[in-house]
DNA sequence: CGCATGTACTTGCAAGCACAACGATTGCAC
DNA sequence: GTGCAATCGTTGTGCTTGCAAGTACATGCG
C-alpha cells in the first residue's frame, strides 16, 4: 500500500508515514527475533479475530482445547496443570483460570489423579470436542490467510517459508 | 529431561507426567504454527523477565525504545502512532498507552506534526537512550540464551536456524 | 508417628490489553 | 463556505495476565 513513497525530505518536519523507518529497525543485530515477534504478533491477531466472531472462543481457547483434544485421542497420557501451562506458554495461574473458564462453559473438565491427589487433569467434553470441530476450520483458514499476507513481506517471508515447511510435514 | 518414559500405561489412570501427548499435538496441521507460537512465547517470557529484573523495562517497552531510537537515527522520518502500533504489535489503544508511560518516565516526547495536527510524532530523551543503551546488552545475551536453549528443542530447531540466520545477515 | 521440605494448584492483587465510544482535525463535494 | 465522511489519537470499561502469597498433598528424616 503505503510502500516506496521514496524519501519524503530528511527535514525534521517530515509529516506523511516514513515507512523506511520500519525497515531500518529490521536491520539491527535482533532482526531475525523481530520478525519472528512480528509474524507471531500478525498471525495471533488475526486467529483470535476469525475465532472470536464466529465461535466466541480466544486464540488461547482454542489452543488449550487443541491440544487437550490431542490428549485425548490418545487415551491414555493425560497432562497436569503444569504441563498444560507450558504448552501453551502461560503462567500456572492464567492457566488454572483459563481451565475454570472453560469448564464453567461446559467445555473441559478436571478429574484428581488417584495417585497424587495434588495432581489434576483435564477431559475435554463432547461439547468441547463439537465446538473444537466446528472451529477448526475457521481457524486453520484464518492462519493460511495470515501466513499468505506475511509472505508478501520480504522479511517476514524467510521465516514463513520455514513455517509453512513444518505445517505440510505434519499433516502428510 | 522427561523424554522417552515410554507408554506408562494406557489406562486412564495415568499419573506421571506424560511427554508423548505434547509431542502428539506438534503432529496436527498447524505444526508450524504451534513451534513458531511455543517459540515466540517462549524467548518474550525469558527476556521479559531479565530486563524487569535489570532495568524496570518490560519487553514491549525495550521494544518500542528500540523501535524509535532506530527512527532517531534517521533524524528524518519519524513514525506516527498508528504506524508505532503496527510495528510493536500493538492496539492503539495500548501503544496510546505506552508511550504515555515511557514518556512520564521522562524517556520519550509527543511532539505534534505541523502539518498535520492529527499526527503525533516521539522522541526518544537522551534518558531513553542511556537507558536502552544499559539494556540492549542484557536483551542481547537474554535473547541469545532463549535461542541457545530453544535450540535442544527438535521441534524447534528448523524455526531457530532461521531465526539466527537472519540475525546474522543483519549485524553484518 | 510427627515434623520439615518440596511440589501442585489456587486466589488476592495490581497492571496491561482490546474493543467500543468519543473528540479533534482534515479533505472533498456542493 | 457549509456539510459530511474519513482519519488520527485518547479515554471508558471489562477481561486476562503475571507475580506473590496461601492451601492441600506428598516425601524424607528423626
Amino acid at each position: 500500500m503505503t510502500v516506496a513513497t521514496g524519501d519524503t525530505g530528511t527535514d525534521t518536519g517530515t509529516c506523511p508515514p516514513d515507512v523506511a523507518v520500519v525497515d531500518a529497525v529490521m536491520t539491527g543485530p535482533a532482526k531475525g527475533w523481530y520478525a519472528l515477534s512480528l509474524l507471531q504478533g500478525r498471525i495471533e491477531t488475526h486467529i483470535e479475530r476469525a475465532l472470536q466472531a464466529r465461535h466466541d472462543l480466544s486464540a488461547r481457547e482454542y489452543s488449550l482445547l487443541d491440544v487437550l483434544s490431542y490428549q485425548h485421542d490418545g487415551e491414555g497420557g493425560h497432562l497436569r496443570m503444569t504441563q498444560v501451562a507450558e504448552a501453551v506458554v502461560l503462567s500456572q495461574s492464567a492457566t488454572t483460570r483459563l481451565v475454570t473458564r472453560l469448564e464453567d462453559r461446559g467445555l473441559l473438565e478436571r478429574y484428581l489423579c488417584l495417585t497424587d491427589r495434588r495432581g489434576i487433569y483435564t477431559n475435554v467434553t463432547a461439547a468441547g470436542l463439537a465446538l473444537l470441530a466446528e472451529a477448526r476450520p475457521t481457524h486453520d483458514v484464518a492462519l493460511h490467510e495470515a501466513l499468505d499476507a506475511a509472505s508478501a513481506d520480504p522479511r517476514l517471508a524467510p521465516l514463513v517459508a520455514t513455517v509453512v515447511e513444518l505445517n505440510r510435514s505434519g499433516s502428510c
